[in-house]
DNA sequence: CACAACTAAATTGTGCACAACTAAATGTCG
DNA sequence: CGACATTTAGTTGTGCACAATTTAGTTGTG
């Protein structure tokens, strides 16, 4: 292969999957707005209705987002009245974010935006499994490749 | 399945996604610093080192981008001496942005991108081809799904 | 020709991602 | 106990994504 063909190939496998992020994204877009809410606040509101109450710290972690990025999003989740954010007791360093009634009621509210996403995808359960599987286990290399790239 | 499961699910799939794009990001963007490069502006590179001089427009439609995005973007990569933008004779609209002698130069330092990136992911290019194939087909069906909701 | 409809870029404003840094609380070890 | 490292959030600055709007140039039609 000549190099040319090289950096063809890398066009299409890194173009492929920024294109899919925003076109999945496009398609969220306008159901999350009907719930005042964005992609990535969505993605946050998931993790709370799964595990309830998390610090941010926490929150991070499941999202593998830092606090750069959490914060401003998070005060803008409690403006709209969804969250709120305490001071751990235990630990004064940590932020608890809590639902509040309102966010904990959105949550039924969202139940139909899965099935709407599920159907414009015109994948089925097993094929969208299949996909996931190997997304996260791309995501799993590249990460560890990221942080061997930095220990050296 | 209930419906909280579909929550779950909704929350595995779409972050599955979010999450492999911005790790595929971490893996390059060390790459690209050494270029000068953001990701973005690596993709507007490529398109330009295969397709040679083109105007906004057509940039925005290889990358699906608009020109909300392209403006600064291209301006910034004018800025680095890598391209210049001419208003077009004929369609005095339009702006070329062409390749300097520098932004041409800059591809033989980019050769070793892609290979360097195809060993992070651990998978071979067949694997990689198969799974471009089915973003492809996921971006199509989402923006087809995207399009008739905007025409409803 | 006049003038409305359209098109290409650019601009404005909001929000996300992330690196680098700061501040405050906590943990650790001599 | 006390200096120092570590941890958790938050802040700042840069760049991208995208909706909505603006500006300038082009095209089509009466």
């Amino acid at each position: 292969m000549t190099e040319p063909e090289w950096l063809r190939l890398d066009r299409q496998i890194c173009f492929s999957l920024h294109a899919a992020s925003r076109a999945f994204n496009g398609v969220y877009r306008p159901l999350l707005a009907d719930l005042g809410l964005t992609y990535p606040q969505y993605l946050v509101m998931l993790v709370l209705w799964e595990e309830g109450d998390l610090p941010v710290k926490k929150l991070g972690e499941r999202l593998r987002l830092d606090s750069g990025t959490l914060s401003p999003l998070v005060k803008r989740l409690e403006a709209a009245g969804l969250v709120r954010r305490e001071r751990s007791a235990e630990d004064e360093r940590s932020v608890l974010v809590r639902l509040t009634g309102e966010g904990a009621a959105l949550r039924e509210r969202a139940f139909e935006v899965p099935r709407r996403i599920m159907s414009a995808t015109g994948f089925d359960p097993a094929e969208i499994g299949e996909l996931r599987e190997r997304l996260d286990r791309l995501t799993a290399a590249l990460d560890a490749a990221a942080r061997t790239e930095a220990t050296r």
